[in-house]
RNA sequence: UGGGGUGUAGCCAAGCGGUAAGGCACGGGACUUUGACUCCCGGAUUCGUAGGUUCGAGCCCUGCCACCCCAG
C-alpha cells in the first residue's frame, strides 16, 4: 500500500540521505530534489556542488527512487544573499541559513514541490514536530546536533508540511542506519560552512562583495590602537583577524563595538571584559511560532546556534520582544537571532536588533 | 659625534658566561549547516652589526650602526 507522496530536499550529505531512506523503507512515495543555489565555485575552483549531485544520485539509485535537481540560486540571490550583504552594509551580522530555511527551503522549494504533486517535504534536520492542535516545533532528540535554532522563523503554515525524519535520532546512530543499509555517503564528513555556499575564507569572501574600508580602531576610551579594513568583516565579540599583538596588559582583544559614521571599530582587552556581555536586547519582528499566552513570561533562550539554554525573561510590547536574560551574555549581536525554547519546545526567534544594557 | 640609555621572532618581553621562557599577533587543525567564541599544534641554529676574550657568550671587551633621553 503507498502513502503519501513526498519529496525529500537531498544536500548529498548522510542526514538528508538517511531521511529519505526512512520514509522510504516507512512505504512513502518520495523522491528526492537536490537543490542548487549557488552558481560560483570557490576561489580554487572546485565545485562542491557537482560532487554533492553525484552523492545524492548514488544514494537514490541505492535507494531506487527517483531524484531531479532544481536551481533557486536567482531565488537564493534575492532573497536570502542581498539581504545578508544589506545586513552587513547596515553594520550588522546576518544569519543566511536562518533566511535560507524560511525563503529558500521551507519557501521555493517546498512551493516547488507542492507543485509537483507532493503533500510534504522532509528534511535532514535535527529536530521533530508535534502536528496534535497546529504544530510545535521541537528539539531534535540528540541535543548536541538540534537544528531547531535554524527553523526558529518558520511559520505554522510552513511546519505543517513539513516532516523530519532524522529529529528522533542521534547523528552516531544516523550513520549506523547509513552503514547499514550501506549509503554511499554513509562516512561522508559533516559540512559547514554557508548553506549552499559552503566553507571559505570568510572574509575573503565577504570582500568579493563588499569592498574594504579600512578606519581605525580604538578602545571605548577613544585610544588608538590600529586600523581595521572594513567595519563589515568582524563582527562582535570577534578576537581574530585584528593584528593586534603585543599591545596594554597582553590579553587577548576583542571588538565591543562598531561606529558606523565614523568608521571605527571599537576594541577592548581581555576575554572576561564587561562590554563584551550585556542582558537585554529588543527584537523588532519576533517569529512565535505558536501565539503565546502572556505578554510576560520566562523561559530559555539562545543567543547562538549550539549555546547552552540561557534563562530569561520575556516582555512582549506592541512592536518588539524584550528579552532580559538572568545572567550576562557574551557578544549578543545585532543581526543574529535569539530563538526562544521552553524544555524542548522551540518557541520562535527573531532578528536581534538593538543591545539595550 | 658632550653625557646617559636601549637594540632578543610581526609586537610586548624573560634572559645576569653554559648552550634562546612566556604572552599577544599570525598560520594550521579540531569543534560547527551563519558570523563568532573555545580548544589543540606550530615559531628564532639565533639574539643591531663587525671583531675580540673564553673550553663555551644573547649575556664580558672594542669598533661601527640605529633609536631614545638629558644637556647644549
Amino acid at each position: 500500500m503507498q502513502k503519501g507522496k513526498i519529496a525529500v530536499g537531498m544536500s548529498g550529505g548522510v542526514d538528508s540521505a538517511v531521511s529519505a531512506y526512512l520514509l522510504k523503507k516507512q512505504g512513502f512515495d518520495i523522491f528526492g530534489v537536490f537543490m542548487k543555489n549557488w552558481n560560483e565555485e570557490t576561489p580554487d575552483g572546485e565545485c562542491t556542488a557537482a560532487e554533492d549531485y553525484d552523492d545524492v544520485r548514488r544514494v537514490c539509485d541505492k535507494i531506487d527512487i527517483p531524484y531531479y535537481s532544481v536551481n533557486f540560486a536567482k531565488e537564493y540571490w534575492q532573497r536570502v544573499f542581498s539581504v545578508f550583504l544589506d545586513e552587513y552594509k547596515a553594520g550588522r551580522t546576518p544569519n543566511p541559513d536562518v533566511l535560507c530555511n524560511k525563503e529558500i527551503k521551507f519557501a521555493a522549494f517546498l512551493d516547488f514541490c507542492r507543485d509537483t504533486g507532493a503533500e510534504a517535504i522532509a528534511t535532514g534536520h535535527y529536530c521533530r514536530l508535534d502536528k496534535n492542535d497546529g504544530v510545535r516545533l521541537l528539539k531534535g532528540r540528540d541535543k548536541n546536533k538540534d537544528q531547531s535554532y535554524f527553523l526558529c522563523t518558520l511559520s505554522q503554515k510552513q511546519l505543517s508540511r513539513a516532516i523530519f525524519p532524522v529529529g528522533g535520532y542521534t547523528k552516531q546512530y544516523v550513520r549506523e542506519i547509513a552503514r547499514e543499509a550501506e549509503l554511499p555517503v554513509a562516512d561522508k564528513k559533516n559540512s559547514t560552512g554557508i548553506c549552499f555556499i559552503g566553507e571559505r575564507n570568510f572574509q575573503k569572501f565577504l570582500q568579493a562583495y563588499l569592498p574594504a574600508q579600512p578606519g581605525e580602531m580604538r578602545t571605548t576610551k577613544g585610544e588608538y590602537i590600529g586600523m581595521h579594513q572594513g567595519l563589515m568583516y568582524y563582527t562582535l565579540g570577534q578576537r581574530r583577524g585584528l593584528r593586534i599583538g603585543g599591545r596594554g596588559t597582553g590579553e587577548r582583544w576583542f571588538v565591543v563595538g562598531k561606529d558606523l559614521k565614523n568608521n571605527i571599530l571599537y576594541v577592548e582587552q581581555g576575554a572576561d571584559n564587561p562590554l563584551l556581555y550585556s542582558k537585554v536586547c529588543a527584537i523588532n519582528r519576533f517569529n512565535f511560532i505558536n501565539t503565546p499566552e502572556a505578554t510576560e513570561f520566562s523561559c530559555t533562550a539562545k543567543f547562538r546556534y549550539r549555546q547552552p539554554d540561557q534563562r530569561v525573561y520575556v516582555l512582549i510590547e506592541k512592536d518588539s520582544v524584550i528579552i532580559e536574560a538572568e545572567n550576562p551574555q557574551r557578544a549578543v549581536t545585532p543581526g543574529q537571532y535569539a530563538v526562544l525554547y521552553n524544555g524542548d519546545e522551540c518557541l520562535g526567534g527573531g532578528q536581534i536588533d538593538i543591545i539595550l544594557e
